[in-house]
DNA sequence: GTCTATACACCGATAGAC
DNA sequence: GTCTATCGGTGTATAGAC
């Protein structure tokens, strides 16, 4: 019972770079100790489910960020426009300039897309019904809301693939810019 | 020196479904030795070079696929309109109704990407040069011609991130039918 | 709570018979 | 050209000392 080296949520912040660059397949055990520091063991200790347990705390920690920075915003008074121009620029953040890929479409595309789904799937519905309602309050008729919505989300997840297929961000940044004007 | 059980193209289209679903890790030579109903061995006569050389001849396969189904037509005379919708008919064939993902995305979000960059992003920009080579026979600005064909692509891209994460094609579907629109 | 050492399965790859 | 058998390496996971 000697102290902690870190908390729970330091551990998990340093697991994330490895699978959102590798996949799940492709970040070992060798990878995940060496970027926490921590042997295997101790990573085993903190979860006792493996690396299924790992992914899985990385995938809620990466939920909630979304949830903070861009669902939250999203949700407070003000105008429309001005709640989408903070999630733009949270997502920039987020996705480091459209350096960095999205945990969600790493998953879903990879062979562990049965192993997450679920928590997958419910992180892209909650992410376009919360949009979606920004635009009915703005007077956009709600099926055209989820319609542009969805149109949203899946340029921004299609930039990242192009992102890191071309090795450009370009497309990343003119989709993000273009945001406010596609939805409204 | 007995008679091959299979053409070499055969083989190669008997490995496409597993590196297209599991990735290039997610893909063992247990898996491809199943699917093609050849032992690792004769695996490696096909291709001395093991994995790398497999899935560098099913990513040049599916490059084909690309070229002769979704390009030529581009490059054909005839109607602007009538070349991107033969384009859309056969990307729904090409992508399963939106079921199967589209491998060079898997490829270049998975760990292997650095692999397979070059072609990659070979691939890409031929298919946006030549989408957009087609918008400009049509009239469009080119550099609204650039930006359209790499919205229309990176939609596309997008649509089967989300296809896959959501478990629901009509996205995808949307996104084609909403391709000339989009484009012209 | 972290470590070293290790178990055991599976990985990619090769040798050699047929 | 395909097979069986096997190699060395690495994967995940665990045991037990501290």
């Amino acid at each position: 019972m000697s102290a902690p080296l870190m908390s729970r949520e330091e551990v998990i912040a340093k697991l994330v770079p490895v699978f959102r660059q590798y996949g799940y397949d492709g970040a070992t055990l060798a990878k995940l100790s060496e970027s926490t520091g921590l042997g295997r063991a101790s990573l085993y200790h903190h979860f006792p489910n493996g690396k299924r347990e790992m992914a899985a705390a990385v995938l809620n920690y990466m939920n909630q960020w979304l949830e903070s920075s861009v669902l939250e915003p999203l949700r407070q008074d003000g105008e429309p426009a001005e709640r989408i121009c903070v999630m733009s620029t949270n997502l920039y953040k987020f996705y480091n300039c459209g350096k960095d890929a999205c945990l969600l479409a790493v998953l879903a595309l990879g062979e562990s897309r049965d192993l997450f789904h679920t928590q997958i799937q419910k992180a892209l519905n909650t992410w376009i019904e919360t949009l979606s309602h920004v635009l009915v309050e703005a007077g956009v008729e709600p099926n055209c809301a989820r319609r542009r919505s969805e149109n949203a989300i899946l340029k921004i997840q299609g930039s990242l693939v192009l992102a890191r297929g071309l090795n450009d961000t370009g497309l990343f940044e003119r989709v993000l810019q273009c945001l406010i004007e596609d939805l409204l």
